[in-house]
DNA sequence: ACAAAAGTGTTTGGAGTACACCCATGA
DNA sequence: TCATGGGTGTACTCCAAACACTTTTGT
């Protein structure tokens, strides 16, 4: 049986995973290795790969962010297809497809998701394939990435901003549990390039179903302690 | 010179072609006929079809478009691609496939594509290979259709709702050149499923600087003449 | 004259925006 | 006591929604 019979070397997934860390949006990106005539030659890329032969878009896409991240149970939504010919035409990016697949590799289509996470959860970037990282979106686009996964990350962003502006509630995804409102606030900013005032946000908030006070306040912060708040789902969000 | 070095058969391309009759939401569909042992089957499916080896899916969409219903320079937007193992699984549909492009087929992956465009320019649906009419989108849920195209012109219209809501000025590609402010309104309240008050509509409108008066009334109809508008395209819409 | 659709204004409530000061805490 | 961020209220503007009658035209 040969790698063709499993794999479809024709489409593949690529998933954006985007995450929070209190102050800036980052991106996940794997390390790439490509053996150049003896020399390694080091990039990174998205987590993505070409999909099973038998399987689903949407499982292809969880399946491959677990095998390269460890990340299970990530909610993604597909945003894109990318399917310019020349995608494929770098001839490291053939190199490397060719080495990891034992294929022989044409032109990719590749169909995008993206994720949104908390990154305060203990994230274990468990996989034996690959090496997993954030990294910052200002230092992302002035990297060399694999194929044009430069330009999927850029649409990707796009496209969670509309969504945010569409569903405000999937802004829970990227922070902790609990959390205070200027934690809110500053990721909400940071997603909608804004600067808002505090008091007008505060009340914008007060009318968020969703959004419920605790009674607990933050800890061991070097000023006024915040009030805590959590998410909690609504029949109708 | 095979077909398969023209054609990739692992991708393919559809497209949601909504129109708008003055009353009712429309969708192109074209008509199929499988040759099944002697027996002739007609149904009815999305103009699309597999991609060319080297060719964009933009492109793509296109031309698959012009080659099967004579459409020139309409705008696609690539809303979603389908791509679950078994959107190829009915026989009947592998059969037409091998039957219409000779070629070995598997599972395919679609990218979809929609446009918006006017019932009222004279179109002639001009194609020597199929033939191409526009059907009521309550009669299209009863239909029979190709492959998974019941679904894809389900999420299709979601997208264009989705669409009109954030870039309102989309509605005037369904609409003839000059329209009335009733046809406008029909329209609108179609596409958002919503019933618009007359005056509160006339209000609306009058704060969209791309919808124009003309000095121009309706002509030929059985009761008080409707003043003619027009869109203009702004600078920033 | 009547049927059919066009056209027209006012009021009310909710949401967003602008704006400045005191409070609690740890160092 | 000071530096740091937390928390609070009011006034204005704009937009959406509710609501009913008169006008024009063809038959």
């Amino acid at each position: 049986m040969t790698n063709e019979m499993i794999y479809n070397p024709h489409v593949s997934v690529d998933c954006v995973v985007f995450g929070f860390d209190g102050s800036k949006l980052k991106v996940l990106l794997i390390e790439r290795t490509i053996n150049e005539q003896n020399e390694l030659y080091n990039d990174k890329k998205l987590p993505g790969s070409i999909i099973l032969t038998d399987e689903d878009l949407d499982d292809a896409a969880s399946r491959v962010l677990t095998e390269l991240t460890g990340l299970k149970n990530i909610y993604l939504s597909q945003f894109r297809s990318f399917g310019n010919p020349k995608r494929t035409d770098n001839p490291r990016d053939i190199l490397w497809l060719e080495n990891t697949t034992q294929l022989k590799i044409g032109r990719i289509v590749t169909v995008a998701y993206v994720a949104l996470i908390k990154i305060d959860r203990k994230i274990q970037f468990k996989s034996e394939i690959s090496q997993a990282n954030w990294y910052d979106l200002n230092e992302v686009a002035t990297m060399n990435l694999a194929f044009d996964h430069a330009e999927i990350i850029k649409k990707g962003l796009e496209y969670i901003r509309h969504s945010l502006d569409i569903e405000p509630y999937l802004l829970f995804e990227l922070l902790p549990r609990k959390f205070t409102l200027s934690q809110l606030r500053s990721l909400y900013d940071t997603v909608h390039q804004t600067n808002s005032d505090v008091r007008n946000f505060q009340k914008k908030v007060a009318l968020w179903a969703y959004v419920v006070a605790l009674d607990e306040m933050e800890e061991g912060v070097p000023h006024r302690a915040a009030r805590l708040y959590k998410f909690k789902r609504t029949p109708n969000p």
